[in-house]
RNA sequence: GGGCGAUUAGCUCAGUUGGUUAGAGCGCAUGCAUGACACGCAUGAGGUCACAGGUUCGAAUCCUGUAUCGCCCA
């Protein structure tokens, strides 16, 4: 073994093995008895790049994991990745443009999907590759995809079941619009910049003006375009400079619109500005809202693509204004300004800082929009809505707020939960569709037909004139895959249907085809307004596609269908994720023993995860979890920290403060990585990790990964000196280690090691249960950095080296249960040092050993506080070696003067290792022992320890007296607390016996250090 | 604007229901090539627990307020 561990060495091939023996940690879902530890990854983009919020959470998760996995437990870590779909749509729309200097447009929706696909085939998802360079042991082969085929199954049965009970609908609302990318973009997707703009003050004439009231109302506003769209202007109703105004008119400029002056205390606030607001219902959230308790009219005054629509034009004073075609915020807005200037109708205008905000992928502005778009009603339904386990709720927020309260889905850190409240309790309606081609299309098609709802005008007859379509539809689409409803679009009421399968989406491809091809044909051979055969294409439809047409044909003639352009938000499909996954919904159907993950696994043990999705990710996977299969999605959410740079600051790439996990993998290790990641993993909402640039490589990276590598060399190393003693020695029973430790010659060191080693395997179990990660790390570096190798190795050297068959025993015993220890945080290093254990085979994985368990049997209290005054004597007589200066080879004459003889036998027990770590004789020891002339002296509790032939007489002393004070000061603190009846009334016994045995013990140490004192002071 | 959190050694953080003289790692200082490890060993220095009040026999810990910083939701 070479002095240092080389990761780079060891952990692929390690990696390898794993893979080979276990065929990528498959868990196999046949039941045994055993029970079930599941978890679910957080599906990574799959543009993404591992970053330190990934590695942390995949350490996290790879150490609960591997932990469950040496408990016995049937173990499924579940792997995937996220089609992400605006992100990953833009970054190929970007690509293709630089390449080939051509649009989505130009490509066509079916062109860049292919595109998209191929994309993600050659580059996307390399960050399963890099969780794996981290040693994460999901189960490989099961690794999904949110946009495969047992994904989509899912998001389709969940749509079409939502869509059945009603809880899917289309609406026109305002969303967040990018006008670049032309679609609907979450509240997530968004980030704020600060803009120099400008506040205008605009004069808006009143209409019907009555003597003595102004000329004007002045409106302040940074977006003056909107004006176009102006559907009121507000006033707070208390407000005395106008409350006698309301209910009048003003003329909106340029547009020469008569709009009301209203009276809305929510959206005026009287003290800023002028105290009047224009009201733009379709171009602002809040105008938007306060439209609705008004009942204002909306104007949309955009294209799609961010330009001034036909609404965009007026007149006034006898004179057109026209603005249609110019981009929104940026040419309209000049023109009206400039209009308006000419007009003397600006007021004022300063220069002012305001908060816009931006697509994240696009980089552009936002325009709020008002579009019609489909939701999912989070809201209490009258009645309630029934889960999938026959239980009542009031709603879908309702379900997932109660999974919280009832204790059925528990968070740490429970802080959390508050918000998790917040959020749900808000109940909004949840905005599922995007104008994207990536992703996964709304299965719902408009039937705009003679038969099936021309001319109705309300929900009854539409359903009432379309009844025999129907009937046919369902009969070829079969009636469970169907579901119809009428629907209203662009103002007309229309028959519109869902789909609930793969297979009758795409029949109903073919359907809209033969369709068309049959109209294409009726319109070139008229017979009659029918044509006397069908067309010849009309064969390579399928037989079901033209009976259908056939039917619908002879019932109503043409009937045009449409599908819905949009796709779904990609939390849609990520929120069926657990359940996805496991192959819902056709888990359990079949003899397949596969087919049992989610009879098996769900729900899930834990999910791991940041704060920042516990509403948007987390409360939806409980929602749809309780709704569409009855049951939570997990027992169990644990929220990590967020990783900050030195200074406080997330880790952006604008900021170039990253440190880039796949760089300390290659210069620390993967276990530096991860041990170093989980020692910082405290109960805290952010982790500063202090950035530097490295000199060689110029990458970022950060001094405390070091504490990781040295740890991982230190046990390297530990491991290689006790390799090298214990090469042909078999690996002790558990029976055997018990005989040692209870024999009546046992070592004490042997002993203490034992029991220290049952603390630590204790105090780990227990910080893994309750996700206390960094105090894992402390506790597994204190056993082996200090009472390991500091001590217990040091103690045992001479026995060691002189081939002591009883400590060769011991050190095997150590090894193995600390590498098993240590297995879940740092995986590499001590599988690598398992391979190299005497009589190791390759099917001894220590991937698949046990955790090494409490054995209260090897709990030695007593010896443990008989080494600690051992070690306590050491340090103290290498203290006065330090402080005098002597050189370490010189053997010290030593002599300890102890309060009784308890401590004296104690000492005798520990004499050889005391004289061997401090190098010293202990020449006597004893209540009586005479301190040897000229030494030097130092105190530990219950003994006064001195060193011969070393005293610097005024420095003892010096050190004595501030001793002697320091003791003063306890003790009468201790004795006027104990007078107090107070305190020792209230205190608890123990805390008042506690103090009394203190008190004693500086009484007697303060005794010694008086006559010492005395002694130098001579 | 609402909510949550942080502030403890030069740095990064522990401190579990209030109870002995507040701990660790890194860094720093001094000494050491010691047959596992210099990615090491030994020893040491270093703290008004952000500030101001309060509760209590007793406060880093509980309460109130202030300041600074961060996050989440509007």
């Amino acid at each position: 073994m070479p002095p240092q561990y080389d990761p780079q060495a060891v952990e692929q091939v390690i990696f390898s093995r794993w893979i080979k023996a276990t065929g990528g940690f498959h868990q196999s879902a046949a039941p045994n008895g055993r029970n079930n530890f599941s978890v679910v990854i957080p599906p990574p983009n799959v543009t993404g790049a591992l970053h330190l919020g990934h590695a942390i959470n995949g350490t996290i998760q790879d150490i609960l994991v591997r932990y469950h996995r040496m408990l016995g437990d049937n173990t499924l870590w579940m792997p995937g990745i996220d089609h992400a779909g605006i992100a990953t749509q833009a970054v190929v729309e970007r690509t293709i443009f630089e390449k080939e200097k051509k649009n989505r447009h130009d490509l066509g929706r079916e062109e860049l999907v292919k595109r998209i696909w191929e994309w993600k085939e050659n580059f996307g998802g390399r960050i399963l590759e890099q969780l794996k360079r981290m040693g994460c042991s999901c189960d490989w082969p099961r690794t999904r995809f949110t946009l495969d085929d047992v994904c989509a199954r899912a998001v389709r049965e969940a749509f079409f079941k939502l869509y059945e009970d009603g809880l899917i609908f289309r609406g026109l609302r305002l969303v967040n619009w990018d006008t670049h990318l032309q679609t609907a973009v979450a509240d997530d997707e968004i980030y704020y910049e600060t803009v120099k703009g400008q506040m205008t003050s605009i004069r808006y004439p009143l209409a019907d003006r009555r003597q003595g009231e102004p000329e004007y109302l002045i409106v302040a506003t940074t977006r003056p375009e909107t004006m176009l769209g102006d559907t009121a202007v507000a006033v707070h109703p208390e407000d005395p400079r106008y409350k006698q105004l309301i209910g009048s008119h003003v003329i909106v400029p340029l547009v020469g619109r008569t709009i009301p002056i209203i009276a809305d205390g929510l959206l005026v606030d009287p003290k800023f500005g002028t105290g009047v607001v224009k009201v733009t219902p379709a171009h602002d959230p809040n105008d938007y809202a306060t439209g609705r308790r008004h009942d204002l009219p909306q104007i949309n005054l955009l294209t799609p693509d961010g330009k001034v629509n036909d609404y965009g034009h007026g007149e006034f004073r006898n004179r057109p204004y026209n603005y249609i075609g110019l981009k929104f915020a940026t040419e309209a807005r000049r023109r009206v300004l400039e209009d308006l200037e000419s007009l003397d109708l600006i007021a004022e205008a300063k220069p002012h800082d305001h908060e816009v905000g931006h697509s994240d992928r696009s980089k552009t502005p936002i325009e709020p929009y008002l579009s019609e778009q489909w939701f999912v009603k989070m809201g209490d339904v009258e009645g309630g809505i029934k889960l999938a386990n026959g239980r009542q709720a009031g709603g879908l927020a309702q379900a997932a707020v109660d999974a919280v309260k009832s204790g059925r889905v528990k968070i740490a850190p429970e802080r959390y939960t508050q918000g998790y409240f917040d959020w749900l309790s808000k109940k909004r309606d949840w905005c599922i569709s995007r104008q994207l081609w990536w992703g996964h299309r709304i299965p719902v098609w408009t039937a705009h037909g003679q038969g099936a709802g021309a001319g109705c005008v309300d929900d009854k007859s539409v359903m009432e004139s379309s009844r025999q379509f129907r009937k046919i539809m369902e009969e070829v689409f079969g009636r469970e895959n169907v579901h119809f409803r009428p629907s209203r679009r662009h103002g007309n009421t229309c028959l519109e249907f869902c789909l609930r399968t793969q297979e009758a989406a795409e029949l109903m491809r073919d359907v809209m085809a033969a369709m068309e091809s049959w109209k294409h044909h009726s319109e070139i051979n008229p017979v009659g307004g029918q044509p006397d055969s069908s067309p010849a294409s009309f064969a390579t439809f399928s037989p079901a596609a033209r009976e259908c047409v056939d039917r619908v044909w002879a019932l109503a003639g043409y009937m045009p269908f449409a599908d819905d352009p949009d796709v779904l938000d990609t939390w849609f499909s990520s929120a069926l994720w657990p359940l996805s996954t496991m192959g819902w919904p056709d888990a359990g159907t079949s003899e397949n023993p596969e087919d049992r993950l989610l009879a098996q696994f769900y729900p899930t043990s834990l999910l791991s995860t940041a704060r920042e999705i516990l509403t948007l990710w987390v409360a939806r996977m409980v929602m749809f979890g309780l709704y569409l299969h009855g049951d939570v999605p997990f027992q169990q959410v644990y929220i990590h920290a967020v990783i900050q740079d030195g200074q406080g600051r997330p880790m952006k790439k604008s900021l170039g403060n990253g440190v880039d996990p796949v760089d300390i993998i290659e210069s620390h290790g993967a276990d530096a990585l991860r041990y170093t990641l989980a020692s910082m993993a405290t109960e805290t909402q952010d982790i500063r990790l202090p950035v530097v640039k490295d000199q060689r490589s110029g990458k970022n990276t950060s001094p405390r990964f070091d504490a990781g590598r040295n740890f991982a060399n230190k046990l390297w190393n530990a491991s290689r000196f006790i390799l090298s003693h214990v090469e042909s020695v078999a690996p002790p029973e558990v029976h055997e280690i018990h005989a040692i430790a209870a024999a009546a010659d046992a070592e004490i060191a042997d002993r203490w090691i034992l029991s220290r080693l049952n603390s630590a395997v204790e105090r780990s179990s227990d910080c893994v249960e309750k996700f206390r990660f960094a105090d894992l790390c402390g506790t597994q570096y204190q056993f082996v950095w200090n009472d390991l190798c500091d001590w217990y190795l040091e103690i045992a050297k001479p026995r060691i080296n002189r081939r002591d068959p009883v400590v060769q025993k011991i050190l095997l015993h150590l090894l193995r249960r600390t590498l098993a220890l240590l297995h879940p945080v740092m995986p590499f290093v001590t599988e690598e040092i398992w391979s190299r254990l005497p009589g190791y085979t390759d099917t001894g994985l220590l991937l698949n050993a046990d955790f090494p368990r409490v054995d209260p049997a090897l709990n030695a209290p007593d010896v443990e506080r008989k080494i600690d005054l051992a070690q306590q004597i050491i340090r103290a007589i290498r203290e006065l070696r330090n402080s005098y200066n002597v050189d370490l080879k010189r053997r010290l004459e030593v002599v300890a003067r102890t309060q009784s003889a308890e401590e004296a036998g104690v000492i005798r027990i520990c004499r050889d290792m005391i004289e061997a770590l401090a190098n010293a004789a202990l020449n006597d020891c004893g209540p009586q022992a005479e301190a040897p002339a000229d030494s030097g002296t130092a105190l530990v509790p219950g003994a006064q320890i001195f060193v011969a032939g070393i005293v610097d007489k005024q420095a003892e002393a010096k050190k004595l007296a501030s001793r002697q004070q320091e003791l003063e000061k306890l003790i009468t603190g201790a004795r006027g607390k104990l007078a107090n009846d107070n305190f020792t009334g209230k205190a608890p016994a123990a805390v008042v016996e506690g103090l009394r045995e203190q008190l004693s013990r500086h009484e007697a140490e303060l005794q010694a250090v008086n006559v010492s004192l005395r002694q130098y002071a001579k």
